[in-house]
DNA sequence: ACGGATGTTCGCGC
DNA sequence: CGCGCGAACATCCG
C-alpha cells in the first residue's frame, strides 16, 4: 500500500481509528522495521498517549501524539494499518501493535519488512530530517509548474526518474508516474531537459487526475488492485497492462526497465522522439 | 517453478 | 559531486 493516494486514505483511516481512543499498550515485534527507535522504545513511549495530529507528507505518515511523542510511519511496498474489533485474530504479518481503550487493536502489518516505524520526541513534522527533504506535496500544496519546469529543464535524467525522485515531488511512485505521463502523452525515458513548458503542464496536470483518480478508487470501495486477489480489477489506465490495447488508441502498449523499475507506455501517444518540426523542401 | 511486485538505501564504478 | 546500476530487504501471487 505505497503511494501518495493509498497513503492518504491510511492518514484518513487512521485518523478515524485513533480519534477519542486512547493507546493503552503498545509492542513492535523485533523487525527491521523499527529504524531510528527501537521496539522496546515504541512499547515504554506509545501507551497513554492519545493522537492530537495525523499528518501525511509524500508517502510518510506523522501521528503527532500528547507529551510531545511523534510516530513515523512509511509503509515501504506492503505495510498496511489494520483495525481489529476485540478479540479478533491479528492480520498476517502484525510487525507492531497498539491496543486501544475501546479493545481494539491497531495492527501494523507488512509482509515484506520494508515499510518503516520510529518514535520521536519534542519535534515538529517539518524539523524531521525524512520529511523535510521533501519537496512539495501535490495533494496538500499543488504543484508550481513553473518550479518544475525550471528543475525538470536543468536535468538530463528520465522524466520518470525525476518524477519518482520525492525531492522533486512527495508521494509519486512508479504507478502514479507511469499514469500520468500516459495522461499527458509524454514518454517517460524523454529527458528532463528536452520537455517544453506545454509538455510540462500537461504532466502536472497528468498527476493531479491520475491522484484524483486513483483516490476516488480507493473511496468507491477498493484498496486491493493487485495481488489482493483478482476480486478487484486493476483500475489504472496502463500500469501493468503491457501488450493489452492502449486505452486510447488501441496499439499494444509496451514496457521498459527505466530507473530500474518497469515502465508502461504506448508507443504512438507518448513518442520517445518529439516529432520533427516540419520543414522547408530543402533548396537547391 | 520462475519472475516480478506499490519503496528506499547502500555500495560500487565511472 | 553527480549519476547509473544492481543488490538487498522478505513474502506473495500468477
Amino acid at each position: 500500500m505505497p503511494e501518495l493516494p493509498e497513503v492518504e486514505h491510511a492518514a484518513a483511516s487512521l485518523r478515524r481509528f485513533l480519534t477519542g481512543d486512547a493507546i493503552t499498550s503498545a509492542e513492535g515485534d523485533r523487525t527491521r522495521v523499527f529504524r531510528g527507535s527501537s521496539p522496546d522504545v515504541f512499547a515504554r513511549e506509545l501507551p497513554g498517549r492519545t493522537l492530537e495530529r495525523l499528518a501525511r507528507f509524500g508517502k510518510y505518515l506523522v501521528l503527532e501524539l500528547d507529551a510531545g511523542v511523534v510516530l513515523l510511519s512509511h509503509l515501504g511496498m506492503s505495510g498496511k494499518w489494520v483495525r481489529r474489533a476485540p478479540g479478533e485474530p491479528a492480520p498476517g504479518h502484525s510487525r507492531a501493535r497498539l491496543r486501544l481503550a475501546s479493545g481494539s487493536v491497531l495492527h501494523y502489518s507488512d509482509p515484506r519488512l520494508l515499510g518503516r516505524l520510529a518514535v520521536l520526541r519534542g519535534v515538529l513534522p517539518r524539523d524531521i530530517p525524512e520529511i523535510a527533504a521533501l519537496g512539495p506535496d501535490p495533494l496538500r500544496d499543488g504543484i508550481d509548474v513553473p518550479a518544475l519546469t525550471q528543475r525538470a529543464r536543468a536535468s538530463a535524467r528520465p522524466v520518470k526518474v525525476i518524477l519518482m525522485d520525492q525531492a522533486v515531488i512527495a508521494g509519486l511512485g512508479n504507478i502514479q508516474v507511469t499514469e500520468a505521463l500516459f495522461r499527458a502523452g509524454v514518454h517517460p525515458s524523454r529527458p528532463g531537459c528536452s520537455l517544453s513548458r506545454a509538455e510540462v503542464a500537461a504532466i502536472a496536470a497528468g498527476i493531479e487526475a491520475s491522484i484524483a483518480h486513483t483516490i476516488a478508487a480507493l473511496g468507491a470501495g477498493e484498496i486491493a488492485y493487485l495481488s489482493e486477489s483478482s476480486a478487484t480489477p486493476n483500475p489504472f489506465q496502463v500500469y501493468a497492462r503491457a501488450g493489452e490495447a492502449c486505452p486510447r488508441c488501441r496499439v499494444a502498449l509496451e514496457r521498459r526497465t527505466i530507473g530500474g523499475r518497469t515502465s508502461v507506455f504506448c508507443p504512438r501517444c507518448q513518442p520517445e522522439r518529439r516529432r520533427a518540426r516540419p520543414r522547408r523542401a530543402p533548396q537547391r
